[in-house]
DNA sequence: TGTACATCAGTGAACGCGCGTTCACTGATGTAC
DNA sequence: TGTACATCAGTGAACGCGCGTTCACTGATGTAC
């Protein structure tokens, strides 16, 4: 068991336990579903009486909501790392965002799941609200930036472009391309299935100087 | 409560109980997503003692891939209705598939949640896996007639067609077009974001014939 | 048509278990002076 | 630099509860003759 960051166990006082926590149901949710974990199996898994918790989240609720949260952040900071502003090319930053979009949710079903599949509501927690919005916004200022080079009386909607990428890539993500047990088989890479879609999905939009022909 | 096709209740014996325990998953499904049900739920609701439903289901997991399985028939009957073997003409049936489909999330989300979402791997039960094959099939088909319309030479292979049909709208769903609390806000309504989708994704295709204009 | 009997689908009581939650407590830490 | 004290983050025991599961049982149904 580690504590991270080298802070290490003090004894009496756990140090870390907030981290610790989220990292138990983390751990645990890739394990048996964001259903699968409990309270007291967190507490268990951080090495700290169950009623220990209490003094970082109001319940087991509060604490998926923070994972959830958490998992929002890091998506999105991955998302913006990927897109890079649309350098060196928007096609080519376009592929690495629906790429880095999949790879999250395989390198990291419990945090996918947590976000999209535990019933979280965006509602619950503004802070969570506002990072899911974050993430979404690489997206959309993405998709902005396609379609400013179209010629302005052609320019579909920059958010309905968005969106439909958000909901390709999480129905490939979420069908085909988790990490854990509920994923579908496929007789392709889901990076390929995706990479064709945006492909004939740009040459739809009549986006000049996307790669027509493969 | 009602036990269904007007058996009513027969004293002693239930009469119908596998299908009450069914129905009373899906009550329970929708009121608390797939894992805040439990056997002994299903049990009560049906007005059985708790011991009643093991002599027609294993456990709660057998009873919830049963409840996958129905909804898996359910969906490819609705489907195969809708696609109407794509009369009058093929994108016009090819829009009513999409919208069925859209339309069963909405309607049936404990089904939705149950066949997606519970974690029921389809290999739990050969069954499971034939009407999931079987609702896919619908879709497999729908693609196949339409590409078959393109001349040979330009003909994308229609089961990555008919995989992208299904990401695409299966995201849809998951995200914003269920019918329970885990949906997100849109600002338009889910059917109109396929419908666009589809006809951007068709052109993209280069399909002649198709609705080029809106 | 009636009776005996096998089978089936339920009961209800009981059990062990783990969860969520509360409580008074206490060891460790930080800070005012 | 040392001490007193407030605050914080943990303990551990206890509780009530509902779940899953088992068991011997029994009422109802269907069928052979």
């Amino acid at each position: 068991m580690t504590w991270g960051k080298g802070s290490g166990p003090r004894g009496y006082h756990h140090g870390n336990l907030k981290e610790a926590l989220v990292r138990a149901a983390l751990e645990l949710i890739a394990e048996k579903g964001p259903a699968g974990f409990t309270f007291a199996d967190a507490a268990r898994w951080a090495g700290v009486s169950p009623a220990a918790p209490y003094r970082h989240f109001r319940d087991r609720e509060a604490l998926l909501a923070d994972v959830a949260r958490r998992g929002f952040e890091e998506f999105a900071s991955v998302l913006t790392k990927a897109w890079d502003e649309g350098r060196p090319d928007l096609f080519e930053a376009f592929d690495r965002l629906g790429k880095a979009y999949l790879d999250f949710a395989k390198r990291e079903p419990a945090y996918y799941s947590a976000m999209f599949e535990a019933g979280v509501s965006p509602d619950a927690d503004p802070a969570l609200r506002e990072a899911g919005d974050r993430a979404f916004g690489v997206l959309r200022s993405a998709a902005e930036k396609l379609v400013a080079t179209m010629p302005a009386q052609a320019r579909p909607p920059a958010l309905m472009v968005a969106l439909h990428m958000w909901s390709m890539t999480h129905g490939i993500a979420s069908l085909f391309g988790r990490g854990d047990a509920a994923r579908r088989t496929l007789p392709m890479a889901p990076e390929e299935l995706l990479e064709a879609a945006v492909l004939v999905y740009l040459r739809g939009l009549g986006l000049p100087g996307s790669p027509a022909g493969a």
